[in-house]
DNA sequence: GCTTCTAGCTAAAGCGATTAGCTACAGCGT
DNA sequence: ACGCTGTAGCTAATCGCTTTAGCTAGAAGC
């Protein structure tokens, strides 16, 4: 027996790849030791189970979408950077919808996980974007909730095909950009709550 | 063996109130038995497997939504209908977690599908919604599609616990429907994309 | 070249979904 | 009341996937 040469890294990775090709759901040990060339015992001296697996391609995926977001969003502010974010994040969803929907429902088991460090660094990306309108402190962080949820929510449904009807999803989603950027000016003026 | 008088009516309205308890990734066909009194493969007799089970759980939890939805919007225009719907829609999802989250990834098989039915009656009470702004025709769809994803965002993220940080949750919801609600408004003046 | 560490292997246990086939309760007609 | 029939629920068994136990041999250091 030739050793593959794996470890936790490429397993991870590799995990990732098929997780975005065959669904999440249908990522198990064996079609992933199959797809390593490695019978499926073999890949728990690399990943301590499933549930490992899972929060680790999830790490993985919100530190590569923090740097998807924030290498977007460099040299811009205002609605070029509100619009740069956005299609940036979706773009991401939408190429690798299997790792991104690793990420759903995992919560960090402390401030050290590597979860946790590439969840904020994702934020900070969105942060950055805020900081192109006037919101008035006390309320970034609604703001934050807000673009965040408008993201997440329409990423999720369109890559779980939740749009059945008919007009053009490119297109809703510049009308939902311009409608944040508009959203988000308005708000920055009055007091809100 | 005393006849314990189940109906699919009755296996899907138990597996709904379980997946709400345990999460729908922890509802198994064994433990939906067991509540109900009865041996796993009886389930088989009401229902025709876990997959049938969760498109029927789907079925019955956007049935609710829409009734939930449409009955908090009746009376009530603009603004004042927005967060009601709004509210009903986050209250409903953390009520039924489970039966929500089943509904994510589920595609009706036909325009007849009991699925399609309770869609696009869920559908029709955000539409109500979106009458009591002036937004024209072309971009009622987009607008339909944010405030879904706005939606079904900022729900499933709290429902995940996604929000890991400080802010008061409840007051970032209300400072989320004044978005909206500002930015549907100016969205109505001028033409959008 | 020898020792040591460990990646990868085979064997096996265990759990969840599902199918096959049996049994007996309930509702019906007589 | 009595038997007939349809079917809800049962036991037994299969299958696939996860995970553990224990062995073996390739690679790296002396």
């Amino acid at each position: 027996m030739p050793r593959a040469g794996l470890d936790p890294a490429a397993v991870v990775a590799a995990g990732a790849a098929l997780a975005d090709e065959v669904g999440l759901a249908h990522l198990t040990m064996g079609s992933l030791a199959e797809r390593l060339g490695v019978r499926t015992p073999s890949l728990y001296k690399h990943v301590s189970g499933q549930d490992d697996l899972n929060r680790r391609i999830a790490a993985l995926a919100l530190s590569e979408a923090a740097d998807a977001v924030g290498g977007a969003v460099q040299g811009y502010a205002g609605r070029e950077a509100l619009a740069a974010a956005a299609r940036a994040f979706r773009a991401f969803v939408l190429e690798h919808p299997g790792r991104y929907a690793a990420t759903i429902g995992v919560e960090p088991s402390g401030p050290d996980d590597p979860l946790a460090t590439a969840s904020r660094r994702l934020l900070a990306a969105f942060v950055a974007v805020l900081r192109g309108y006037e919101i008035a402190e006390p309320d970034v962080d609604h703001a934050l909730r807000m673009l965040r949820s408008l993201c997440h929510g329409f990423a999720t449904l369109q890559a779980a095909d939740g749009f059945q009807w008919s007009a053009d999803i490119d297109q809703s989603f510049e009308w939902l950009i311009t409608f944040a950027d508009r959203g988000l000016r308005v708000m920055s003026g009055a007091g809100a709550v």
